[in-house]
DNA sequence: AAAAGTCGCAACCGCTTGAGT
DNA sequence: GACTCAAGCGGTTGCGACTTT
């Protein structure tokens, strides 16, 4: 979809005079130019600096999920396809964690292309499994992700490295979220906690990127 | 040709978290 | 410890575009 003003009713706003809907090719270049020349300034300044009506929030969703640079417009290729389905068995409903892993891509973008896309494939995946199922037993992996610990939300990680990336003095803190490798750390050691197992060295993360979609499934029964 | 249904995606909403006071 | 604020997240909505009937 366009960011035709014309939709979502962009000629909206609250009463605090806050524009709503749409963005217009106008503010798309006020914002565009404010983050341009100041960088990582504060999100809730954005606004009064660049001379938008808009929230700090609304500005930051449009530049993260539109405008920066970083991102990679188009549509999805197969190997993506792939590695989004995997790591949707591995984490859920993550989606920044998902991007984190798909340079170019969105929290959002992934999002709206498993709901749109790939979750109903899987969907339809999963009842033709279910229909062979009496031939042979498949342990699924869903349709719950991995306990993730509560200390492990992806914000107070993306939050560091936004800190990180502040202190470098780089303006793209306001980039595509950048989840590095160390972030899918706690995902390792989870499965690495298991080194009494047989199966643990099967459980690199690395491993199940890379093993076929049945073969790294793991059995959460009590879990 | 037009109505109905579906899809794709931008944007909003509400909640959670962490930092600062 | 309680409160406030900023930032980030996932879920959901709304609407234009496209397809089907």
């Amino acid at each position: 979809m366009t960011s035709s003003p014309s939709s979502y009713g962009a000629s909206s706003s609250s009463a605090e005079g806050v524009r709503k809907g749409a963005w217009s090719q106008e503010e798309d270049a006020l914002l565009s130019r404010c983050i341009e020349k100041y960088g990582s300034v504060k999100w809730s300044r954005v606004p009064v600096l660049a001379g938008l009506s808009r929230c700090s929030k609304s500005c930051r969703l449009r530049w993260l999920n539109y405008l920066s640079p970083l991102i990679k417009r188009g549509s999805f290729e197969v190997d993506e396809n792939d590695l989004i389905i995997r790591l949707h068995n591995l984490l859920g409903n993550r989606w920044s964690l998902i991007a984190g892993r798909i340079p170019g891509r969105t929290a959002n973008d992934i999002k709206n292309h498993w709901n749109s896309n790939l979750g109903k494939k899987q969907l339809k995946n999963a009842s033709e499994m279910k229909i062979g199922a009496d031939k042979e037993v498949v342990k699924s992996i869903g349709p719950e992700p991995l306990a993730i610990p509560p200390n492990r939300k992806g914000s107070t990680v993306q939050k560091s490295k936004f800190v990180e990336r502040k202190q470098e003095g780089s303006s793209a803190a306001v980039g595509v979220s950048n989840v590095e490798d160390d972030e899918f750390a706690w995902v390792e050691l989870m499965l690495h906690e298991d080194s009494e197992s047989d199966n643990a060295k099967c459980y690199t993360l690395e491993n199940i990127m890379n093993r076929e979609e049945t073969d790294f499934c793991i059995e959460f029964d009590g879990v």
